[in-house]
DNA sequence: GTTTTTGCAAACCATTTGCAGGGTC
DNA sequence: GACCCTGCAAATGGTTTGCAAAAAC
């Protein structure tokens, strides 16, 4: 695949439209940064994309790295998980409420709408008093291919 | 050596039960740690852990809290959660299918069942493909008490 | 008595920060 | 041209590890 770093203004990049709904710099090293998370299918850490950085040889620093996934979840392009396994990764998301479920396998994912987590919350309100303002959920199993996979 | 400090063999430590349980030794500093998170309403981080450690004088290293911590949540008896913040912190747990809902003030927390998130997956399941083994949901918001002092 | 656990300190690793130079609007 | 962003390297802070002494079974 080519990347050509960013000169391919053919290929839609959605990171790099929000950077710009959002009034921020489009820089060399932010749209990288956008082209390497879109490259990426699934979970991602920001370990990841330093390291994808270094084999494309974009000379791209750790710092800017941290410094624009930082700025990509403020704007809700992409979306902190915490692995089971502890480490933390991202993935990116259409800025809507929704929720993902995460390959345990391949760690690619998938978007659902909300699946009725905010009647849940109601529930839990009514039984415990809590008030209940904001909720992580995340879904870990196998999507369908490493379900095949599997059973080889 | 047992800690003096806290020799209340009569205040039954539902932690302490689940090591012996589990047919791990039973160390004093693992029952000093015990006894630090169940003297702990609510979310502890291991940093609070070392500190209340600290405050008590009891002679327990940084590594021992990690490792006591480590294996208590290998056993289920606390478990791990990501704070909005971004850090790690704990909650004690009965070992069964729960969750939980956490005062983003006071890190006071309350168990609730399963609530119906089986029945989420399911329809999770149904829409993507994957299969869903595992899922972590927390809710974060403001306790009873909380909720009064914010109307303050 | 054998095996596991502990405390200490050093090692690690991911993430953050200070700062001078360079790029963007 | 003003201000923001970047890279580098050093600093940070949480967590882990190696090891000899001590405790548990």
């Amino acid at each position: 695949m080519r990347s050509g770093i960013m000169t391919s203004m053919a290929v839609p990049n959605p990171i790099v439209d929000t950077l710009e709904r959002a009034g921020q710099r489009l820089t060399g090293p932010r749209r990288a940064v956008a082209e390497l998370i879109v490259a990426r299918e699934g979970t991602f850490t920001a370990a990841d994309l330093v390291a994808d950085a270094r084999v494309r040889r974009l000379g791209i620093g750790r710092a800017t790295v941290f410094r624009s996934i930082e700025l990509l979840a403020g704007l809700g392009a992409v979306e902190r998980v915490d692995l089971p396994s502890g480490d933390h990764a991202y993935v990116t998301c259409i800025p809507a409420h929704h929720h993902h479920v995460i390959c345990a396998r391949c760690g690619r994912t998938a978007e659902i709408g909300d699946i009725g987590v905010g009647t849940l919350a109601r529930s839990v309100t009514r039984l415990t008093g809590f008030r209940v303002d904001e909720h992580h959920l995340e879904l870990f199993g196998l999507c369908p291919e490493c379900q095949l996979a599997e059973d080889r």
